[in-house]
DNA sequence: TAAAATATTGGACAGTGTTCATTTTCGTGG
DNA sequence: CCACGAAAATGAACACTGTCCAATATTTTA
Protein backbone atom coordinates (compact mmCIF):
# COMPACT_ATOMS: atom_id res chain seq x y z
CA UNK A 1 0.00 0.00 0.00
CA UNK A 2 2.75 2.40 0.99
CA UNK A 3 4.52 1.51 -2.24
CA UNK A 4 1.83 2.03 -4.86
CA UNK A 5 -0.86 4.03 -3.08
CA UNK A 6 -4.56 3.41 -2.65
CA UNK A 7 -5.52 3.97 -6.27
CA UNK A 8 -3.11 1.36 -7.62
CA UNK A 9 -3.31 -1.05 -4.73
CA UNK A 10 -4.41 -4.54 -5.71
CA UNK A 11 -5.38 -7.48 -3.54
CA UNK A 12 -4.34 -9.81 -6.35
CA UNK A 13 -0.89 -8.28 -6.43
CA UNK A 14 -0.57 -8.72 -2.66
CA UNK A 15 -1.57 -12.37 -2.98
CA UNK A 16 1.04 -12.86 -5.67
CA UNK A 17 3.79 -11.27 -3.60
CA UNK A 18 3.12 -13.21 -0.43
CA UNK A 19 2.84 -16.45 -2.36
CA UNK A 20 -0.85 -17.10 -1.78
CA UNK A 21 -3.75 -17.13 -4.17
CA UNK A 22 -6.34 -14.39 -4.37
CA UNK A 23 -8.97 -16.63 -2.82
CA UNK A 24 -7.05 -16.95 0.41
CA UNK A 25 -7.06 -13.22 1.00
CA UNK A 26 -10.82 -13.21 0.66
CA UNK A 27 -11.13 -16.15 3.02
CA UNK A 28 -9.07 -14.33 5.64
CA UNK A 29 -10.48 -10.81 5.34
CA UNK A 30 -13.92 -11.46 3.92
CA UNK A 31 -13.96 -8.58 1.46
CA UNK A 32 -11.81 -6.00 -0.21
CA UNK A 33 -13.13 -3.28 2.10
CA UNK A 34 -12.30 -5.31 5.19
CA UNK A 35 -8.84 -5.94 3.80
CA UNK A 36 -8.22 -2.22 3.28
CA UNK A 37 -9.59 -1.49 6.73
CA UNK A 38 -7.13 -3.96 8.24
CA UNK A 39 -4.26 -2.28 6.40
CA UNK A 40 -5.39 1.21 7.40
CA UNK A 41 -5.81 0.06 10.99
CA UNK A 42 -2.23 -1.13 10.96
CA UNK A 43 -1.12 2.19 9.49
CA UNK A 44 -2.91 3.99 12.32
CA UNK A 45 -1.09 1.78 14.84
CA UNK A 46 2.26 2.63 13.24
CA UNK A 47 1.30 6.28 13.30
CA UNK A 48 0.43 6.13 16.97
CA UNK A 49 3.70 4.38 17.66
CA UNK A 50 5.59 7.12 15.90
CA UNK A 51 3.75 9.78 17.87
CA UNK A 52 4.44 8.06 21.19
CA UNK A 53 8.15 7.73 20.43
CA UNK A 54 8.45 11.36 19.50
CA UNK A 55 6.68 12.47 22.67
CA UNK A 56 8.88 10.23 24.81
CA UNK A 57 11.93 12.19 23.79
CA UNK A 58 10.56 15.59 24.74
CA UNK A 59 9.76 17.49 27.92
CA UNK A 60 8.91 20.93 26.67
CA UNK A 61 7.10 21.91 23.50
CA UNK A 62 5.18 18.67 23.50
CA UNK A 63 2.31 20.01 21.37
CA UNK A 64 4.81 21.24 18.86
CA UNK A 65 6.44 17.79 18.85
CA UNK A 66 3.04 16.17 18.28
CA UNK A 67 2.40 18.35 15.24
CA UNK A 68 5.85 17.58 13.89
CA UNK A 69 5.20 13.87 14.38
CA UNK A 70 1.95 14.25 12.44
CA UNK A 71 3.74 15.72 9.45
CA UNK A 72 6.70 13.38 9.77
CA UNK A 73 4.58 10.28 9.52
CA UNK A 74 2.51 11.59 6.64
CA UNK A 75 5.67 12.49 4.76
CA UNK A 76 7.47 9.23 5.48
CA UNK A 77 4.45 7.11 4.50
CA UNK A 78 2.62 9.35 2.07
CA UNK A 79 0.66 6.63 0.35
CA UNK A 80 -0.25 4.57 3.38
CA UNK A 81 -1.22 7.75 5.22
CA UNK A 82 -3.32 9.00 2.32
CA UNK A 83 -5.05 5.61 2.07
CA UNK A 84 -6.55 6.18 5.50
CA UNK A 85 -8.56 9.04 4.03
CA UNK A 86 -8.88 7.87 0.43
CA UNK A 87 -10.84 4.85 1.49
CA UNK A 88 -14.45 5.30 2.48
CA UNK A 89 -16.86 2.70 3.75
CA UNK A 90 -20.30 2.47 2.10
CA UNK A 91 -22.57 5.28 3.30
CA UNK A 92 -24.35 3.32 5.99
CA UNK A 93 -21.66 0.96 7.34
CA UNK A 94 -19.67 1.99 10.40
CA UNK A 95 -16.00 1.04 10.79
CA UNK A 96 -15.34 -2.04 12.97
CA UNK A 97 -14.80 -1.49 16.66
CA UNK A 98 -11.09 -2.26 16.41
CA UNK A 99 -10.58 0.43 13.86
CA UNK A 100 -12.50 3.00 15.89
CA UNK A 101 -10.46 2.11 18.96
CA UNK A 102 -7.28 2.78 17.03
CA UNK A 103 -8.53 6.22 16.02
CA UNK A 104 -9.53 7.01 19.58
CA UNK A 105 -6.21 5.80 20.94
CA UNK A 106 -4.40 8.41 18.87
CA UNK A 107 -6.98 10.98 19.87
CA UNK A 108 -6.54 10.23 23.57
CA UNK A 109 -2.79 10.74 23.36
CA UNK A 110 -3.29 14.16 21.86
CA UNK A 111 -6.04 15.07 24.30
CA UNK A 112 -3.64 14.51 27.19
CA UNK A 113 -1.12 16.89 25.64
CA UNK A 114 -3.70 19.53 24.88
CA UNK A 115 -5.16 19.31 28.35
CA UNK A 116 -1.73 19.80 29.86
CA UNK A 117 -1.34 22.98 27.83
CA UNK A 118 -4.68 24.45 28.83
CA UNK A 119 -5.49 26.74 31.72
CA UNK A 120 -7.20 24.89 34.60
CA UNK A 121 -10.56 26.51 33.92
CA UNK A 122 -10.50 25.15 30.36
CA UNK A 123 -9.29 21.61 30.95
CA UNK A 124 -12.89 20.43 30.88
CA UNK A 125 -13.12 21.40 27.22
CA UNK A 126 -9.94 19.54 26.31
CA UNK A 127 -11.70 16.96 24.16
CA UNK A 128 -13.69 19.44 22.09
CA UNK A 129 -10.64 21.64 21.66
CA UNK A 130 -8.49 18.70 20.67
CA UNK A 131 -10.98 17.56 18.03
CA UNK A 132 -10.86 21.02 16.52
CA UNK A 133 -7.09 21.41 16.70
CA UNK A 134 -6.55 17.95 15.26
CA UNK A 135 -8.81 18.91 12.37
CA UNK A 136 -6.83 22.11 11.84
CA UNK A 137 -3.51 20.33 11.81
CA UNK A 138 -4.94 17.65 9.57
CA UNK A 139 -6.12 20.26 7.10
CA UNK A 140 -2.65 21.75 6.93
CA UNK A 141 -1.17 18.30 6.42
CA UNK A 142 -3.65 17.45 3.67
CA UNK A 143 -2.94 20.67 1.79
CA UNK A 144 0.78 20.06 2.21
CA UNK A 145 0.60 16.52 0.87
CA UNK A 146 -1.84 16.98 -2.00
CA UNK A 147 -0.18 20.01 -3.53
CA UNK A 148 -2.79 22.62 -2.64
CA UNK A 149 -0.31 24.54 -0.53
CA UNK A 150 2.29 24.35 -3.28
CA UNK A 151 -0.29 25.84 -5.65
CA UNK A 152 -0.99 28.70 -3.27
CA UNK A 153 2.63 29.44 -2.41
CA UNK A 154 2.72 28.12 1.14
CA UNK A 155 6.21 26.90 2.02
CA UNK A 156 6.04 26.11 5.73
CA UNK A 157 2.82 24.18 6.36
CA UNK A 158 3.84 22.67 9.70
CA UNK A 159 4.81 26.08 11.05
CA UNK A 160 1.50 27.52 9.93
CA UNK A 161 -0.33 24.71 11.71
CA UNK A 162 1.74 25.32 14.82
CA UNK A 163 0.86 29.02 14.74
CA UNK A 164 -2.85 28.21 14.65
CA UNK A 165 -2.54 25.81 17.56
CA UNK A 166 -0.58 28.34 19.59
CA UNK A 167 -3.24 30.96 18.95
CA UNK A 168 -6.00 28.65 20.06
CA UNK A 169 -4.20 27.56 23.19
CA UNK A 170 -3.27 31.16 24.01
CA UNK A 171 -6.89 32.15 23.68
CA UNK A 172 -7.74 29.51 26.28
CA UNK A 173 -5.36 31.00 28.81
CA UNK A 174 -6.59 32.96 31.90
CA UNK A 175 -7.61 36.52 31.16
CA UNK A 176 -8.72 35.83 27.59
CA UNK A 177 -12.02 36.37 25.85
CA UNK A 178 -12.97 33.73 23.29
CA UNK A 179 -15.64 31.29 24.27
CA UNK A 180 -16.11 27.56 23.58
CA UNK B 1 -19.51 11.58 -10.17
CA UNK B 2 -21.72 13.23 -7.58
CA UNK B 3 -24.00 10.23 -7.78
CA UNK B 4 -21.64 7.30 -7.28
CA UNK B 5 -18.47 8.89 -5.92
CA UNK B 6 -14.88 8.72 -7.06
CA UNK B 7 -14.32 5.06 -6.16
CA UNK B 8 -17.25 3.81 -8.23
CA UNK B 9 -17.03 6.34 -10.98
CA UNK B 10 -16.60 4.84 -14.43
CA UNK B 11 -15.81 6.48 -17.75
CA UNK B 12 -17.54 3.60 -19.51
CA UNK B 13 -20.71 4.22 -17.54
CA UNK B 14 -20.59 7.92 -18.43
CA UNK B 15 -20.22 7.04 -22.10
CA UNK B 16 -23.20 4.72 -21.85
CA UNK B 17 -25.38 7.34 -20.17
CA UNK B 18 -24.62 10.16 -22.59
CA UNK B 19 -25.11 7.85 -25.54
CA UNK B 20 -21.53 7.83 -26.74
CA UNK B 21 -18.99 5.03 -26.89
CA UNK B 22 -16.05 4.75 -24.54
CA UNK B 23 -13.62 5.65 -27.30
CA UNK B 24 -15.13 9.07 -27.78
CA UNK B 25 -14.46 10.06 -24.20
CA UNK B 26 -10.83 9.19 -24.67
CA UNK B 27 -10.69 11.14 -27.92
CA UNK B 28 -12.05 14.20 -26.18
CA UNK B 29 -10.16 14.09 -22.89
CA UNK B 30 -7.07 12.10 -23.79
CA UNK B 31 -6.91 10.04 -20.62
CA UNK B 32 -8.86 9.03 -17.57
CA UNK B 33 -6.85 11.41 -15.38
CA UNK B 34 -7.56 14.33 -17.68
CA UNK B 35 -11.24 13.38 -17.64
CA UNK B 36 -11.36 13.39 -13.86
CA UNK B 37 -9.48 16.68 -13.75
CA UNK B 38 -12.05 18.22 -16.06
CA UNK B 39 -14.85 17.02 -13.80
CA UNK B 40 -13.11 18.24 -10.66
CA UNK B 41 -12.40 21.56 -12.31
CA UNK B 42 -16.10 21.91 -13.01
CA UNK B 43 -16.90 21.01 -9.40
CA UNK B 44 -14.52 23.74 -8.24
CA UNK B 45 -16.29 26.22 -10.49
CA UNK B 46 -19.65 25.22 -9.03
CA UNK B 47 -18.18 25.56 -5.57
CA UNK B 48 -16.87 29.03 -6.30
CA UNK B 49 -20.23 29.98 -7.71
CA UNK B 50 -21.94 28.82 -4.53
CA UNK B 51 -19.49 30.79 -2.42
CA UNK B 52 -20.01 33.95 -4.45
CA UNK B 53 -23.77 33.71 -4.23
CA UNK B 54 -23.67 33.27 -0.48
CA UNK B 55 -21.36 36.24 -0.03
CA UNK B 56 -23.57 38.42 -2.24
CA UNK B 57 -26.40 38.09 0.23
CA UNK B 58 -24.43 39.20 3.27
CA UNK B 59 -22.97 42.43 4.59
CA UNK B 60 -21.80 41.46 8.05
CA UNK B 61 -20.27 38.18 9.20
CA UNK B 62 -18.86 37.52 5.77
CA UNK B 63 -16.16 35.18 7.01
CA UNK B 64 -18.75 33.19 8.84
CA UNK B 65 -20.84 33.04 5.68
CA UNK B 66 -17.82 31.80 3.72
CA UNK B 67 -17.28 28.96 6.18
CA UNK B 68 -20.93 28.05 6.04
CA UNK B 69 -20.77 28.03 2.25
CA UNK B 70 -17.78 25.69 2.44
CA UNK B 71 -19.69 23.17 4.50
CA UNK B 72 -22.90 23.65 2.56
CA UNK B 73 -21.31 22.76 -0.73
CA UNK B 74 -19.44 19.77 0.67
CA UNK B 75 -22.66 18.49 2.21
CA UNK B 76 -24.80 19.10 -0.86
CA UNK B 77 -22.28 17.46 -3.21
CA UNK B 78 -20.46 15.04 -0.91
CA UNK B 79 -19.15 12.77 -3.63
CA UNK B 80 -18.16 15.38 -6.16
CA UNK B 81 -16.53 17.41 -3.41
CA UNK B 82 -14.64 14.40 -2.07
CA UNK B 83 -13.48 13.50 -5.58
CA UNK B 84 -11.49 16.75 -5.67
CA UNK B 85 -9.30 15.32 -2.93
CA UNK B 86 -9.61 11.59 -3.66
CA UNK B 87 -8.00 12.01 -7.01
CA UNK B 88 -4.26 12.51 -7.16
CA UNK B 89 -2.12 13.16 -10.20
CA UNK B 90 1.01 10.99 -10.66
CA UNK B 91 3.81 12.13 -8.35
CA UNK B 92 5.60 14.31 -10.88
CA UNK B 93 2.80 15.77 -13.01
CA UNK B 94 1.38 19.18 -12.15
CA UNK B 95 -2.31 19.99 -12.64
CA UNK B 96 -3.13 21.88 -15.85
CA UNK B 97 -3.11 25.67 -15.72
CA UNK B 98 -6.90 25.86 -15.98
CA UNK B 99 -7.32 23.73 -12.91
CA UNK B 100 -4.81 25.74 -10.91
CA UNK B 101 -6.53 28.95 -11.93
CA UNK B 102 -9.81 27.59 -10.62
CA UNK B 103 -8.22 26.81 -7.25
CA UNK B 104 -6.64 30.23 -7.06
CA UNK B 105 -9.90 31.91 -8.02
CA UNK B 106 -11.57 30.46 -4.95
CA UNK B 107 -8.54 31.34 -2.87
CA UNK B 108 -8.60 34.95 -4.05
CA UNK B 109 -12.22 35.35 -3.04
CA UNK B 110 -11.43 34.18 0.46
CA UNK B 111 -8.28 36.29 0.69
CA UNK B 112 -10.34 39.41 0.06
CA UNK B 113 -12.68 38.50 2.91
CA UNK B 114 -9.86 37.68 5.30
CA UNK B 115 -8.01 40.87 4.42
CA UNK B 116 -11.10 42.90 5.16
CA UNK B 117 -11.31 41.31 8.59
CA UNK B 118 -7.68 42.00 9.48
CA UNK B 119 -6.17 44.97 11.25
CA UNK B 120 -4.41 47.34 8.83
CA UNK B 121 -0.97 46.34 10.09
CA UNK B 122 -1.66 42.71 9.21
CA UNK B 123 -3.29 43.07 5.83
CA UNK B 124 0.05 42.34 4.21
CA UNK B 125 -0.06 38.83 5.62
CA UNK B 126 -3.55 38.19 4.31
CA UNK B 127 -2.50 35.52 1.82
CA UNK B 128 -0.43 33.47 4.28
CA UNK B 129 -3.15 33.75 6.90
CA UNK B 130 -5.83 32.75 4.41
CA UNK B 131 -3.90 29.67 3.31
CA UNK B 132 -3.70 28.59 6.91
CA UNK B 133 -7.30 29.36 7.76
CA UNK B 134 -8.53 27.63 4.62
CA UNK B 135 -6.55 24.56 5.65
CA UNK B 136 -8.09 24.69 9.12
CA UNK B 137 -11.61 24.94 7.81
CA UNK B 138 -10.89 22.24 5.27
CA UNK B 139 -9.65 19.93 8.00
CA UNK B 140 -12.88 20.44 9.94
CA UNK B 141 -14.90 19.76 6.81
CA UNK B 142 -12.93 16.60 6.01
CA UNK B 143 -13.42 15.21 9.49
CA UNK B 144 -17.10 16.10 9.34
CA UNK B 145 -17.60 14.37 6.00
CA UNK B 146 -15.51 11.23 6.51
CA UNK B 147 -16.90 10.31 9.89
CA UNK B 148 -13.85 11.09 12.01
CA UNK B 149 -15.74 13.75 13.94
CA UNK B 150 -18.65 11.39 14.47
CA UNK B 151 -16.22 8.83 15.89
CA UNK B 152 -14.81 11.40 18.30
CA UNK B 153 -18.13 12.84 19.39
CA UNK B 154 -17.99 16.21 17.63
CA UNK B 155 -21.45 17.46 16.77
CA UNK B 156 -20.92 20.99 15.50
CA UNK B 157 -17.98 20.92 13.09
CA UNK B 158 -18.76 24.19 11.31
CA UNK B 159 -19.04 26.04 14.61
CA UNK B 160 -15.72 24.62 15.75
CA UNK B 161 -14.10 25.80 12.52
CA UNK B 162 -15.64 29.22 12.97
CA UNK B 163 -14.25 29.42 16.51
CA UNK B 164 -10.73 28.70 15.26
CA UNK B 165 -11.02 31.34 12.55
CA UNK B 166 -12.31 33.90 15.04
CA UNK B 167 -9.42 33.19 17.35
CA UNK B 168 -6.90 33.62 14.58
CA UNK B 169 -8.43 36.85 13.34
CA UNK B 170 -8.71 38.18 16.89
CA UNK B 171 -5.05 37.45 17.45
CA UNK B 172 -4.28 39.59 14.39
CA UNK B 173 -6.11 42.58 15.82
CA UNK B 174 -4.23 45.65 17.17
CA UNK B 175 -2.79 45.17 20.64
CA UNK B 176 -2.25 41.46 20.27
CA UNK B 177 0.87 39.32 20.57
CA UNK B 178 1.08 36.38 18.19
CA UNK B 179 3.50 36.67 15.31
CA UNK B 180 3.39 35.46 11.68
C1' DT C 1 -5.14 -44.98 10.14
C1' DA C 2 -9.75 -42.90 9.12
C1' DA C 3 -12.62 -39.20 9.40
C1' DA C 4 -13.67 -34.59 10.20
C1' DA C 5 -12.34 -29.83 10.15
C1' DT C 6 -9.70 -26.32 8.27
C1' DA C 7 -7.03 -23.96 4.71
C1' DT C 8 -6.04 -23.05 0.03
C1' DT C 9 -6.77 -23.03 -4.69
C1' DG C 10 -7.79 -21.03 -9.22
C1' DG C 11 -11.26 -20.84 -12.83
C1' DA C 12 -15.38 -18.08 -14.07
C1' DC C 13 -17.74 -13.73 -14.18
C1' DA C 14 -18.60 -9.02 -14.72
C1' DG C 15 -16.50 -5.07 -14.56
C1' DT C 16 -12.49 -1.55 -15.41
C1' DG C 17 -8.97 1.79 -18.23
C1' DT C 18 -6.55 2.04 -22.58
C1' DT C 19 -5.48 1.71 -27.43
C1' DC C 20 -6.32 2.29 -32.24
C1' DA C 21 -7.66 0.58 -36.95
C1' DT C 22 -12.00 1.08 -38.92
C1' DT C 23 -16.17 3.29 -39.96
C1' DT C 24 -19.41 7.00 -39.92
C1' DT C 25 -20.56 11.79 -40.25
C1' DC C 26 -20.01 16.40 -41.73
C1' DG C 27 -18.62 20.59 -44.26
C1' DT C 28 -17.17 22.46 -48.44
C1' DG C 29 -15.86 23.30 -53.22
C1' DG C 30 -17.07 21.81 -57.97
C1' DC D 1 -26.24 17.08 -56.21
C1' DC D 2 -22.11 14.96 -55.79
C1' DA D 3 -17.46 13.95 -54.29
C1' DC D 4 -13.81 14.31 -51.50
C1' DG D 5 -11.16 15.32 -47.43
C1' DA D 6 -11.33 16.24 -42.57
C1' DA D 7 -13.21 15.49 -38.31
C1' DA D 8 -15.82 12.62 -35.10
C1' DA D 9 -17.27 8.36 -33.31
C1' DT D 10 -16.94 3.51 -32.92
C1' DG D 11 -16.20 -0.95 -30.53
C1' DA D 12 -13.26 -5.06 -30.47
C1' DA D 13 -9.08 -6.47 -28.14
C1' DC D 14 -6.01 -6.42 -24.19
C1' DA D 15 -4.59 -6.67 -19.60
C1' DC D 16 -6.08 -5.75 -15.50
C1' DT D 17 -9.49 -5.54 -11.33
C1' DG D 18 -12.78 -7.41 -7.20
C1' DT D 19 -15.81 -11.24 -6.18
C1' DC D 20 -17.52 -15.78 -5.61
C1' DC D 21 -17.31 -20.61 -4.67
C1' DA D 22 -17.03 -25.67 -5.85
C1' DA D 23 -13.11 -28.48 -5.80
C1' DT D 24 -8.87 -29.77 -3.80
C1' DA D 25 -5.17 -30.10 -0.37
C1' DT D 26 -3.67 -30.00 4.26
C1' DT D 27 -3.94 -30.44 9.14
C1' DT D 28 -6.19 -31.89 13.35
C1' DT D 29 -8.75 -34.99 15.86
C1' DA D 30 -10.60 -39.46 17.22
Amino acid sequence: MDEVGFAHFSAREVAKRIGYSIGTIYNVFGSYDAFILAINGRTLALWRDHLVRRLEKVQQDRLRAAITAYFEFATAHRHAWAAIYDFRLPEDAAPPERYQDEVRAIFDIVVAEVRAALAPSRKGDAEAITRSLLASVHGHCVFAMNGTFAMLGEKAPAEAAWDRVQEAVSAMTPGQRNQR
